[in-house]
RNA sequence: UGCCCAGUAGCUCAAUCGGCAGAGCGUCCGGCUCUGGACCGGGAGGCUGGUGGUUCGAAUCCACCCUGGGCAACCA
């Protein structure tokens, strides 16, 4: 099954197709979209990893009509110690099965070691990186703290001679393990621990399972792996959010090992959320506890998170899809509840799976107004009516059958419709029985029971037309085949077993796996070794892939079906929906109190030449405290603040802009002094709009020009029409014939959508260029309007 | 007490670079039904983390704060 067949384009959009959008259309790449799913061999695949799968292989498929698109598989072993091909075969297996096609695009990391090396020599002749002798203890505390810069190591202004001999030792093996490494030299005082000069290298005397014995230093992933993505021509590089403070490595060794004219069309890494399922565990190290203590089956145990132990389970790859691509990919984290997953299994499975008839905890019935050895063979269709199949099979209907332990009450609650003792239910497919009955052992417990079956409803409708409220799946005894049922529920009993203080084991779920011993109808012997059924009433299921034999049925099941009676198995009733509802209230009012309760002057960081002008600011200049503190706070701003003055002296205008508007124009790193255009510009633009010879949304506009190209204000007012136009008889004319456009929207308005004026506004602004005044605008609006 | 990221419906996400706060799931009610399933129809659910500011107009821009997460491996 393809993977362009299901959401449409619209509702699998998300920030990473914006981007990949906006390449297109610029061109960065020309017309490739090439995407990588790099797993190190060192674990098995599971659902977390799925979604990056989905994610990167999706983009070839989705945009394989538009682009020349391909994703890679690639494999990050730059660790001979953790990994082997045993992994590679199962991470093959596993894109594969779910669907997935490399091509003959499989690559290994280490088959680049040569040219790792290559791009490190470069770095050293450039002066860019460094060996270092100090070993691992000294490079830790040479580092530094997250509060306290870093100090250079004592190696690191070795000559380039000394280092490339150096190097190229290490890499001849002439050194043991740790007694020398390879640096970049950047910045050990920054302000990101990541850049204080990272390590390229290490030596590792050890054994690849590619590569064997040929290398004794290996790179780090910060250095690799940029690399490798630039060995492929990656385009769009697509990894968690947990890699967010690494991108900065990621881009220093583009810049540093590529050629000038390479930079433009780079790979550039984008950081995306990973999935984070309730109920379960994730990461390798926590799987592998589970498996080496006995506390699951294996990898491939149907309770895992992992792609093996959902295939063993019976889930359907094209399920993993869907739901990988619902869950959705932005940069916030979040936990998925497990219901939503089901839902994406119930979905797939429903008009998939067959229906047949299993009893999981049978209860003996009698029926004595039946032959001892008659039996009635009934067609029965494999599929309730809504679904457009209709295959049947027989199913054979005897004096003795099987029901569900649970579909029997002595006592019946009110809600209860299913049997109870003088009741009538329709037996599916089959007759209406009503129990007459109730046979019990010495204990008191049921072992039978005994009633008669109403020989006109055969087809399970009466002729009179009367319609029991309960309808109970049920198996012969004599013809039904004993197997073995497996159902599953969540592992561990809250949803966040790895994140609190006990060990996660301790939240094991003791009930994860219930083995039952029932009955099912015979004619699942005719079906196909791995058909997923739905046992009615019950949920899916298919035969264990592993220990299911045609002699000895076992079948696993994949989900239950959704239950609305009895309690809510996720505790989302309303009791819970209300909880949580004034709990999330009670969050924001604590929040709010602390967050009034932490706030500071905003004049409370400014040093002793920073607090003069901020006096001045504020007395002379009669700013607010906030401002003033913003722009005494940062020396140059409060520089091209003071000359700005110079031009125009109209200080809280000035400030008001250069707050507001300015800063948030340099949030990119750029300081003033970068800015193409100067104080004079910036004054004369504050005095356009002050003096309303333009409006707030035509400053807008002139000041984007003036970010990006410089330039005279007032020659960009008049090149872009922009100035602002009062007069009422033309603004009354634009207005009129925006609500001529929008009838619909005017009825709304005037049905009581008020916040429409927005709309309106917007409307005339875009029509006039942003230069309707829109004082004037507004109050047209709403006379034509409110009439 | 550094740097980075994120806070929108119970949950997962939207909101065309400042202009109508929406969708799916869940929930509730109704319909249909030989599965308490599926399907169909409808409803409820929001101070867009907070406070100020800029603006005719702020979820979006500015400042400060609050909450959660990440970063100080010779792992990836």
């Amino acid at each position: 099954m393809s993977t362009s067949d299901s959401p449409t384009p619209d509702t699998r959009s998300n920030f990473i197709y914006d981007i990949i959008e906006e390449d297109l259309e610029a061109g960065t790449y020309g017309d490739r979209v090439v995407t990588r799913f790099p797993p190190e061999p060192n674990g098995y695949l599971h659902i977390g990893h799925a979604k990056s799968i989905v994610l990167n292989f999706g983009i070839k498929h989705d945009y394989a009509d538009r682009a020349d698109t391909q994703c890679h598989l690639r494999f990050d072993d730059t660790n001979p110690e953790t990994e082997s091909p045993e992994y590679v075969d199962s991470i093959k297996e596993a894109v594969r099965w779910l669907g997935y096609d490399w091509e003959e695009h499989e690559y290994y990391a280490s088959d680049y070691f040569e040219q790792f090396y290559e791009y490190a020599v470069k770095l050293i002749k450039q002066g860019d990186a460094y060996v270092d002798s100090l070993d691992e203890e000294e490079i830790r505390e040479y580092r530094g703290t997250v509060e306290e810069p870093g100090t250079p190591s004592p190696y690191r202004d070795r000559s380039v001679e000394e280092n490339l001999a150096l190097f190229r030792k290490m890499k001849a093996g002439e050194f043991e393990d740790g007694a020398h490494v390879l640096r970049a030299k950047i910045d050990m005082s920054s302000p990101h621990m990541i850049m204080r000069d990272p390590l390229l290298f290490r030596i590792k005397h050890a054994h690849h399972y590619r590569q064997g014995d040929d290398w004794c230093i290996y790179p780090m992933y910060d250095y690799a792996h940029p690399l490798e993505d630039a060995i492929e021509d990656i385009t769009h590089s697509l990894c968690t959010l947990e890699f967010d403070n690494n991108r900065r490595v990621y881009d220093w060794v583009m810049e540093h090992c590529l050629d000038e004219d390479e930079l433009p069309s780079r790979p550039r890494q984008y950081e995306f959320n990973r999935l984070n399922l309730g109920y379960t565990v994730m990461s390798k190290t926590k799987l592998r506890h589970l498996i080496e203590e006995d506390l699951v089956g294996g990898w491939d145990d149907p309770r895992l998170p992992t792609i093996s132990g959902l295939r063993r389970r019976g889930v359907p790859p094209r399920a993993i899809r869907s739901f990988c691509r619902d869950v959705g990919v932005t940069r916030s984290q979040s936990r998925v509840q497990i219901g939503h997953f089901e839902h994406a299994l119930r979905d797939d499975l429903n008009p998939k799976a067959p229906r047949v008839m299993a009893v999981l905890d049978p209860l003996k019935v009698t029926v004595t107004n039946w032959g001892e050895d008659e039996i009635d063979w009934i067609d029965a269709n494999h599929w309730p009516r809504d679904i457009d199949k209709d295959e049947t099979r027989p199913v054979p209907f005897t004096r003795t059958f099987y029901i569900e332990r649970d579909d029997f009450r002595e006592d019946p609650p009110d809600d209860f419709f299913r049997l109870a003792p003088g009741r009538e239910v329709r037996l599916r497919h089959a007759y209406f029985f009503t129990c007459e009955d109730v046979i019990r052992d010495d204990d008191g417990t049921v072992t039978e029971l005994r009633g008669t079956i109403d020989p006109d409803t055969r087809g399970a409708t009466a002729p009179d037309g009367r319609s029991p409220e309960g309808t109970l799946h049920w198996v012969s005894a004599s013809q039904g085949v004993p197997f073995e049922a497996r159902l599953y529920d969540r592992l561990f009993e809250v949803p966040d077993p790895d994140a609190r203080d006990k060990h996660f084991t301790e939240f094991l779920n003791p009930d994860s796996l219930n083995v039952r011993q029932g009955i099912l109808e015979p004619a699942v012997r005719d079906l196909a070794a791995d058909q997923r059924v739905q046992f009615e009433r019950q949920g899916y299921f298919w035969p264990d892939p592993e220990d299911s034999t045609p002699d000895a049925l076992i079948y696993n099941q994949i989900v239950p079906l959704r239950d609305t009676w009895g309690e809510e198995e996720d505790g989302l009733t309303q009791e819970e929906l209300e909880r949580r509802r004034r709990e999330k209230e009670k969050r924001k009012q604590r929040q709010r109190k602390r967050s009034l309760e932490g706030k500071t002057d905003p004049a409370e960081y400014l040093d002793d030449d920073q607090r003069d002008r901020f006096d001045y600011f504020r007395d002379a200049l009669d700013l607010s405290r906030n401002d003033a503190a913003v722009i005494a706070g940062d020396n140059a701003l409060a520089d091209f603040f003071d000359a700005a003055r110079e031009h125009y002296d109209a200080p809280s205008a000035l400030a008001n802009w250069t707050v507001n508007e300015l800063l948030g124009a340099l949030k990119d790193g750029r300081t003033v002094e970068d800015l193409p255009f100067g104080p004079d510009a910036f004054a004369t633009l504050v005095r356009l709009v002050d003096t309303d010879e333009i409006t707030t949304r035509g400053a807008d506009a002139v000041f984007d020009v003036l970010l990006e190209d410089g330039g005279a204000p007032e020659a960009i007012v008049d090149a872009h029409d922009l100035r602002q136009v009062d007069d009422t008889d033309a603004l009354r004319s634009t207005v009129h014939s925006v609500l001529d456009d929008h009838p619909d929207e005017v009825a709304r308005y005037r049905d009581g959508k008020k916040s429409l004026i927005g709309f309106f506004m917007g409307q005339v602004m875009d029509a006039t260029n942003g230069a309707a005044n829109p004082e004037v605008a507004r109050e047209l609006l709403q006379d034509e309007l409110d009439e």
